[in-house]
DNA sequence: ATTTACTGGACCGATTCGGTCCCCTATCTT
DNA sequence: AAGATAGGGGACCGAATCGGTCCAGTAAAT
């Protein structure tokens, strides 16, 4: 159904729970899970997950926890997807050469990739800074998107 | 990892094989299993769903078979997905309320939801001809978009 | 009546998803 | 040094989805 996991979710909820906060604030898991009212493993593992992708820095010992190793504003939802659910491809056969058998015969191939450009160029203009503050969002296209969909309805 | 099921990018291909002919030409599973290269079954069943989502025109009987029923450059990639996979949402919390039980504490779930709207855009924008037609790609801001991104990754 | 071909749905193995648990190691406090 | 705190790594599990097959039924042409 297009859709990215619920852990993906919760993966960037934290993310953003930490963009909240002043530049280098330390959080630990115990701390998250309250405030984000998720389940206490779950978020454990979302947060050691981010750690891995560089995201997050993490302190060990008492006194330890997380803290947001990037700016903000750096930070492309693409990319996060990227960390996350490891890569955007909407399908096998987008993500290159060798993953179906029919390549060859595949006549709609090439636009794939084009859309498939598209939609990741979607998910690399938006920051993890704009996802926290609502307000402006400079989404790419999406008036003219928008209304040449509705014209196309017509 | 953000990816379309392989059965629907199945039944895009049939329908871009369709899309191939000349207009309200018939053509039996047997056929376009052939002519695809997929397995019979697998053919069978998507072309199915399609006849079921209205994209396609189904005879029974002998000299039956499926043609197609909408011009192909006023059906959207979207509304293909969305007959094939049964909607776009990035995520539950993006189909409507009701889907995640936090929706009160989240901070990101608007952001999402134009992010989504962009993704659907972009999708819409796109037409069934296209996918056959190479060539002219009017995908909308790509341009700008990569060009966003490649600023951004200065 | 026979043959062709779509229809509807059951069904199955394999993978992924969502989530939990446990033991280990690092660090801070006292 | 001892104890408490907190992250690291990974196994693990049930449930849902995915990819694919199969078959009994029905409509249409000849
Ligand atoms: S290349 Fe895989 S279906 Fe087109
Ligand atoms: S509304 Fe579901 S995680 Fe934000």
């Amino acid at each position: 159904m297009l859709r990215i996991s619920k852990l993906t979710d919760y993966g960037i909820v934290l993310l953003a729970r930490f963009a909240q906060e002043p530049a280098g604030t330390t959080l630990n898991a115990r701390e998250m899970a309250e405030t984000t009212a998720l389940p206490m493993p779950v978020v454990s593992k979302m947060l050691k997950t981010l750690a891995g992708a560089e995201l997050l820095r993490s302190q060990r010992g008492s006194k330890g926890g997380y803290s947001l190793l990037r700016d903000p504003a750096d930070v492309t939802v693409a990319e996060l997807l990227e960390a996350l659910e490891g890569g955007v491809a909407l399908m096998d056969c987008t993500a290159g050469p060798g993953h179906c058998d029919q390549e060859e015969r595949c006549t709609v191939r090439e636009p794939w990739q084009r859309i498939n450009s598209t939609v990741l160029a979607a998910l690399a203009n938006v920051t993890l800074a704009e996802l926290v503050k609502p307000g402006s969002a400079p989404l790419i296209g999406i008036e003219s998107a928008s209304s040449a969909a509705a014209q196309r309805a017509e």
